[in-house]
DNA sequence: GAATACATGTAATGCGTTACATGATTTA
DNA sequence: TAAATCATGTAACGCATTACATGTATTC
């Protein structure tokens, strides 16, 4: 089974879901770690459902398209278990943004602080955001936070990293856009590679 | 032009290479950021050339297979100094060991800690030789750190957000081991969804 | 009247990895 | 003598995205 199975038997584990509700979901908030497309997601439930690793009832609504409601079995609860507790590869990193920091020697130097820096008001916002949910799930969670055999604290755990990453990036982007803004308005070091300067 | 094609040309602008060398470079200090297998280099190379982005000569060698060493073009140049200041999309994160994160709850904690443990251990050992690489060049390269015209400051720029995100990785990892470690040996929290015990 | 939400699929395309292929030289 | 390094390619496969496809109901 590929990770996406996973990722959709982790959710399937905590609720009954559609596959439009495990769109959605990976779309928002779990989609911060993983996220699919919904032609990703039809297919893949249905190699589950062949699998025996979950199962759906149809659910007649009206006003609205019938849907398949997606539930967990046993054999897609042990799979899921043991997938746990398999060591994970570090999968190879890859960074437009730090390959373009890797040529920005190349660059002008205010033009490129401005790709930075729109970054940083990206995983800003994305920390805000982060912060918020985790002041939320202090105030309203608070016992289950710490017995790690709660999704809660589970939940809890990922956001957590989600804290720490936006915060990082954020600080690097930080640091980077200052000095290649420093570096503009400093007329010493002038002989550049960089071309353009059109300041104004 | 794709990204590899970019991040081919950034190590181009730098000195001549060959497919062989970018092949390692990729496996090496550049992997940490942007990799690729030979057989994706040597095509890509080939549609460098095409485009005129850049060129090559043959280099006979005795004792040795003959090698295509490649450089830059001024119009190879030019697209990488475009590239460099266009926005950035950020890039979806698919992160495997969030993702049992998640689901972390329905795993034996002392199991799962040493997924855990071990990533964390992974990331120290690369924070480490970055560490190393850092004070390397902060003692050999001095004042050109500070230039940001200059490809000594772009590479300890690049160096700076590995160091960074390693360090925040590791110290993720070792405060949800221990959250699991210490559940472990807490007996209150007893009411398991975790199945085995078989400890020794 | 147009756009968005709900709901579920298939097909085409793109990028990356693994495997296939070849061959000389050096090191263990 | 077996394995690793140098050196360059092509082919097959897998996973993910974009585009194609259809249809109702609600909201703007």
């Amino acid at each position: 089974m590929k990770t996406l199975g996973y990722a959709i038997l982790g959710l399937l584990a905590r609720e009954e879901l559609s596959g439009y509700d495990l769109k959605r979901l990976m779309e928002g908030r779990v989609g911060y770690f993983w996220q699919a497309k919904h032609s990703q997601i039809y297919p893949e439930l249905a190699l589950l459902e062949e699998g025996g690793f979950a199962r759906h009832r149809l659910v007649e609504q009206s006003g609205r398209p019938d849907k398949k409601v997606y539930g967990i079995t046993e054999a897609g609860r042990e799979a899921l278990q043991e997938w746990l507790v398999e060591p994970v590869e570090k999968p190879p990193t890859r960074d437009e943004l730090v390959l373009k920091a890797y040529s920005v020697w190349l660059a002008d130097p205010g033009k490129a602080a401005r790709v930075f820096r729109e970054r940083q008001a990206e995983h800003e916002a994305r920390l805000a955001e982060y912060l918020e949910i985790e002041v939320w799930m202090e105030n309203n969670l608070g016992e289950s936070l710490d017995d790690v055999g709660s999704p809660d604290f589970a939940g809890y755990a990922s956001l957590r990293r989600g804290i720490a990453a936006e915060r990082e990036y954020a600080g690097w982007c930080r640091w980077i856009s200052e000095k290649l803004e420093n570096a503009r308005s400093d007329g010493e070091l002038a002989e550049g590679q960089a071309s353009g300067a059109e300041e104004r």
